[in-house]
DNA sequence: GGCAGGATCATACCTAGGTTTGGGACCGCG
DNA sequence: CGCGGTCCCAAACCTAGGTATGATCCTGCC
């Protein structure tokens, strides 16, 4: 226990947020570098969305500021290409001269921001912020989801419909009636899943059931 | 409660939802009526967001078209005062010189689409199928919502805090020494939570204290 | 004052949940 | 073929949860 910066499973929170720039004109990288930098966070800027793609992406909150007229790739179908590859960053777009439609399909997959060049710098501090603020929320979401999964997955197939049944409010003579087996076998199955899942207790067990999607009718609903 | 016609308590979804429109050119309202009439859509039009506040809103699936340049309150001022209200229906912004910044405004607001005229009938369809949907579904939530809510309504002070701690997972023995009661009396208060939440089980009751957003309301985290 | 409702508690009794100990049976794999 | 994992079960034993009966105390209210 000495200055430790930070414990090997780490909050994304805790770690120092990045901002990814990705814009063909090095003037504009420049400048949303300095800006970004003023402010004391962390940049990295790229002159195509191939760059972007082939750097190692750090565990850390982040987001996106892209132009929406790139080169080979427009910015629309980037973040269309994100998506389908999973990878969920929250993105900012800027526009020269960008039209309604697009706007309006940017924003509805999800973009925190479309600001129109020349905008002022303030509203672009406060899109980063808003930015990495949702994508620390969703990151620790998902550590937890994940960790959640990672428990999840050490269970039987029987321990499974076990635990959908318990979760559903079910008593154990009536899961075993319901499963053809002896309530004591219930009880047994019961407490490997409380040990397995770390729930301190029922309500515990139901809250991750809640967050895993589980329900009496899973059979083997393994993503 | 006399002229009570349908079943107590009927889904939003199993009734016909109604579009709204509101557009100080009646041409504009003519074709939008013919266009949701020739798909067997309910309509009411209106020439002002005045008009259609003062209109009694069914509680029915709905969703609200609107021209973002009204008269004498803007679209965007209108879905603002609409939030302020807590009037919640999905709004689909229409314009004929619209800019970007105030379609972000928009769609940040939660606007459904934001179509430029002049748009094709069927993207014209596609959102408001899309937003009708999206209000069906709030709806239903809302609902089993409320009736929680009621029942909540009815716990003396004593047993919600009660249910804060059974739900958070401690034993009737912690949660008497927690509030310094005797363990029989937390069982009763338990079991006039359960009545009266009409929880078949705890699980059930778990999930109903998730859906309020009920801790352990003096604030004892027992992650 | 008296009444209602909330909160408290005791005793008694019953059911449900959970662990331990000690098995038996099956199956895939090295 | 034996090892390990899964699944099954029983008896014994203990704790936790839940209800009923009956009671006391207090407070707000008509």
């Amino acid at each position: 226990m000495s200055g430790r910066p930070a414990s090997p499973h780490t909050l994304a929170s805790a770690e120092e947020p990045v901002v990814f720039v990705v814009d063909d004109d090095a003037s504009v990288r420049d400048a949303l570098s300095n800006l970004f930098r003023s402010v004391g966070l962390r940049v990295e800027v790229f002159g195509s969305a191939h760059e972007f793609l082939q750097s190692k992406l750090p565990n850390v909150a982040s987001c996106l500021i892209l132009d929406i007229r790139l080169p080979r790739l427009s910015g629309l179908d980037f973040q269309a290409e994100l998506a389908k590859a999973d990878i969920r960053i929250p993105i900012i777009f800027m526009t020269g001269h960008g039209d309604i439609p697009m706007t309006v399909r940017a924003m509805k997959a999800g973009a925190v921001d479309f600001l129109t060049k020349p905008f002022r710098d303030q509203d672009m501090l406060d899109a980063v912020t808003t930015a990495i603020e949702r994508d620390r929320v969703s990151r620790d979401e998902a550590r937890v989801l994940s960790d959640l999964h990672a428990r999840f997955a050490t269970l039987t197939p029987r321990e499974r419909e076990v635990m959908g049944l318990v979760t559903a409010g079910l008593m154990n003579k009536q899961i075993a009636a319901e499963i053809g087996i002896a309530e004591i076998t219930v009880k047994i199955h019961r407490g490997h899943i409380m040990r397995k899942m770390a729930a301190k207790s029922l309500p515990d067990l139901v809250r991750m059931a809640e967050m895993l999607g589980i329900g009496p009718a899973s059979g083997r609903p393994q993503t």
